[in-house]
DNA sequence: GGCCGTCTCCGTACGGCGTACGGTACTGCC
DNA sequence: GGCAGTACCGTACGCCGTACGGAGACGGCC
């Protein structure tokens, strides 16, 4: 699914800018900066909630803060480094307060918190996690989860895998959201402009008698659904999930 | 989640390359064509199986084709329909048998195969579907995973929800084994190779007293399975997922 | 006050990408 | 035999990430 990696240079590198250690000595002779790591990063966010990710290019982004595109490598060792920078920072918009209640209050939180950030960044959802960049974001986020499902007699390999695959499911089902995104930015057309032009090449290939389950329940879910509805999605299969979270726990 | 996007050109062009319609007419002067869509498909699949969908580029897929780079134009409009090809041709090698079983094993197997399709071919999972792109395949996946959940009592829309969900699922866990994958083969290094270059720099910065729970349950998980497993995450997560359908089946 | 070393900023350039355009050579039909 | 339509592809354009090296600003030291 995540197809924009992190990786890159040093880690040590990556790591010290990830959790803003100080590089140990004061002011420094040279000029004053007139940028920092949280400007660059900020602007990328907010550009990539605008525009999708793919207009977090080097030149954008300096043109957009006013300077010359090699600028930015003064506060950022790379694309995938600025990247990794840009997903940590808004994991730290995620839970203000832990998430409480009971059980499946606390996982439904869960799920929604991280619903809602996805659709506040989606670009978030295809940051890849083959290597988790190992921002102090993150690891609040991988710290409250389990503790969401701490104390309900699970096991250790049990909460992280119930944590896991909630996490899984979120950002599969926000992907249909970011993929609509992304389809009407760069077609410039709706869902509906879109079905239109293309229902009637549909139906001139389509064979109801070869896909005759299609051709009964499509027509109607996509009208009583209004086309692709990732939002229906998430709360359908987010009531599934617990259920069958439900049956695991209270056995 | 997916990133890869399939727009571009003509849909009625797309759509006939797709479904294969023949253009009428028979053989019409000219050279004696030395290529197909079928082989620029085929070639196209095995080179993003090999070395991920990053590595299939016009230039570099012409080359494994030995032709030059703009003869691909010849047979595929572009970047974006070659992608929707190659994602079309690889949904075909889904259920040579349609699901068979009680609900349970039909859902099973849908989930399986899909997760075994993207075992396969990691990259398919990455390919957007804001815009599905409507090939004959596509449509066969689509009746066939909806005769899996027909006859249970389900309304139309709750069918197509749970098909959705399943998929999304599938995708989401999936999309971390395409993560690993990809991280291996661009940072040259094996997880626990990494794991062992990162764990010291996160030592570093992280605070036992501030992340209690991760710090407990962190270690355990990462021990007991061997670092992030996605099929052990696909095979909790589905269990699970199945339990709470049943719940709606069974009511 | 002057110098040195270091830092910020950034112009230029290189090798990639997708693909528009136009040219050349081949071939089926009249 | 000529023509029209096709397959192939060299060149070029505007993007991309970023290596390299130079210019100018500034703190610390003498």
């Amino acid at each position: 699914m995540a197809t924009e990696s992190t990786s890159g240079g040093d880690p040590a590198r990556t790591m010290a800018l990830l959790w803003r250690s100080p590089d140990g000595a004061g002011r420094r002779p040279g000029p004053r900066p007139g940028l920092d790591v949280d400007r660059v990063v900020a602007a990328a966010v907010e550009l990539a909630d605008r525009e999708g990710l793919a207009a977090v290019t080097v030149r954008r982004l300096a043109a957009e803060l006013g300077v010359g595109a090699m600028t930015l490598y003064t506060h950022v060792p790379g694309k995938g480094e600025l990247v990794a920078l840009m997903h940590d920072a808004v994991l730290g918009e995620l839970y203000p307060e832990p998430p409480a209640g009971d059980w499946r209050a606390r996982l439904t939180a869960v799920a929604r918190a991280n619903w809602d950030l996805y659709v506040r960044h989606p670009w978030a959802a295809s940051v890849g996690t083959g290597r988790p960049v190992l921002g102090p974001n993150l690891m609040r986020r991988y710290d409250l989860e389990l503790a969401a499902v701490d104390g309900l007699g699970l096991s250790e390999v049990e909460m992280e895998l119930v944590v896991t695959v909630v996490g899984g499911f979120v950002r599969g089902t926000v992907g249909g959201l970011h993929d609509k995104d992304a389809a009407e930015r760069d077609s410039g057309l709706t869902e509906d402009e879109w079905w239109a032009a293309t229902e009637p090449l549909v139906d001139r290939v389509f064979d109801a008698a070869r896909f005759p389950t299609a051709a009964r329940v499509g027509p109607v879910a996509g009208n009583e659904l209004g086309g692709y509805s990732p939002e229906r999605t998430f709360e359908f299969g987010l009531a599934r999930l617990l259920d069958g979270i439900a049956v695991l726990v209270e056995r």
